[in-house]
RNA sequence: AGGGGUGUAGCCAAGUUGGUAAGGCAACGGGUUUUGGUCCCGUCAUUCGUGGGUUCGAGUCCUCCCGCCCCUG
């Protein structure tokens, strides 16, 4: 039987030439599906034409799609929006529902593709196209077969994307590829050695991608440019009504951040909130959150399979924490913290997980699945 | 005007019986990192309001002047 081609997602980066390389080896037919995402730079244009002469070499074709109004309009939109409101929007977790596993997998499957694979740090089970994996024990597998394809964490836990792609829904993981699962990053770098591959973008990506430097500095003309208001300077007061100082913008902070804040005090100050009302910033010692309430869910295991033991992460570089789970109506899940954490804002992504049971890495930690996500509205004091 | 106090880096602030300038904050730089943030590391006073003096040696003692604060009139 004939299988439908893979396409495979390429940014130029190591990790997604990586993943075309296992999948060409692999004997599969496989096409490369390069997004362009923002105006065509001089220095993007050398990375698309890299990229084509690469997979010219590799007998792969290549195909350039030119997303760059939709990925403004879904992404950096809303990325400026959030920051002009009061929140702080994570673009990569929106970047991969809507773009990544929205608008460029539609283009990967118009051009006859039945999975989009790409170079995530993640693991689905089954994967798009493949029979269910045998490598876990039977509690496991039962497991895994909810619902699927479970979203899981991937070998290499320093590298684990799996937060970024927890807002991509399941219809969309179905149809989604992740070579990279058992990679170890180590291993990515020293087999494109190997091949004497040389990505065209050298640099991992890594801050926001439509961004040059730092935010601060490029949201004033992304905003100008998409005809959004930012607020301006206003008070910046301890817990006790003491302005100690003006800032800049509240979009210029964010909840429990410390730096930037040019006041100098006994100890550290942090930002604790702020009042888009009254365009105040709040400072005052380092603390920590009790849980938070979260919205635009997406849920990837039903909740009646919610029976074990839940995890939650806040962010990215974290340790998923055990939490207690509670439903507030019918959109929005209030998530306790069964011990404090630090701090995190409206506009970032929570993602539960549980452990599968009776399956571990290989380094003994347990497997993860992704259970469902959503966008924090508010935080919850301790 | 009189009495008391005080003056150490951008801010706060230690500096012991004089011995050759702690620490914190901020800032800047770097590290970790496909969001923001946290965190970690590094750099940051040849000089202690100013001018003299005592001393082998003074931020630390004496003294002049200057500034600021408080109290009394």
């Amino acid at each position: 039987m004939r299988h439908a081609p893979i396409a495979v997602a390429v940014s130029g980066g190591a990790d997604s030439l990586f993943a075309l390389l296992t999948l060409a080896g692999g004997g599969a037919p496989v096409f490369a599906l390069h997004g362009l995402f923002q105006p065509e730079t001089p220095a993007l244009r050398e990375v698309r034409l890299g990229l084509a002469a690469a997979c010219r070499t590799l007998e792969v074709p290549f195909h350039a799609v030119d997303l760059t109004a939709d990925f403004r309009e879904r992404v950096v939109h809303p990325f400026v929006t959030a920051y002009a409101e009061g929140r702080t929007p994570n673009p990569c977790a929106l970047c991969n529902r809507e773009i990544k596993f929205g608008l460029l997998l539609d283009a990967a499957r118009s051009l006859g593709a039945g999975c989009l694979a790409t170079g995530h740090y993640a693991k689905l089970s089954p994967p798009c196209g493949r029979e269910e994996e045998t490598e876990y024990p039977d509690h496991a597998r039962n497991f895994l077969e909810l619902d699927g394809p479970a979203l899981l964490e991937a070998e290499d836990a320093s590298k684990d994307q799996s937060y970024f792609l927890s807002l991509v829904p399941n219809g969309r993981l179905q149809h989604a590829f992740f070579p990279l699962s058992r990679a170890h990053k180590s291993e990515v770098r020293a087999t494109l050695e190997l091949l004497g591959v040389t990505p065209p973008q050298p640099l991992e990506s890594q801050e926001v991608c439509f961004i040059a430097a730092d935010y601060q500095s490029a949201l004033p003309e992304l905003a100008q440019s998409l005809g959004v208001g930012l607020p301006g300077p206003g008070p910046m007061l301890l817990e006790d009504g003491t302005e100690v100082g003006r800032h800049r913008g509240l979009w210029r902070h964010t909840e429990g951040s410390r730096r930037g804040l040019g006041v100098a005090w006994k100890h550290p100050l942090y930002v604790r909130g702020k009042e888009p009302k009254s365009n105040a910033l709040f400072l005052g010692e380092k603390f920590s959150i009790a849980g938070c309430v979260i919205g635009e869910l997406n849920i990837l295991l039903d909740p009646q399979h919610w029976t074990g033991p839940i995890l939650a992460k806040t962010r990215y570089r974290q340790t998923p924490s055990p939490t207690i789970v509670v439903p507030r109506g019918l959109d929005r899940l209030e998530l306790r913290f069964l011990e404090p954490e630090s701090p995190t804002a409206s506009g970032q992504i929570a993602c539960l997980y549980m452990p599968v049971p009776d399956a571990f890495h290989s380094d003994g930690r347990p497997v993860l699945r992704v259970i469902a996500a959503g966008i924090i509205e508010s935080v919850l004091p301790v």
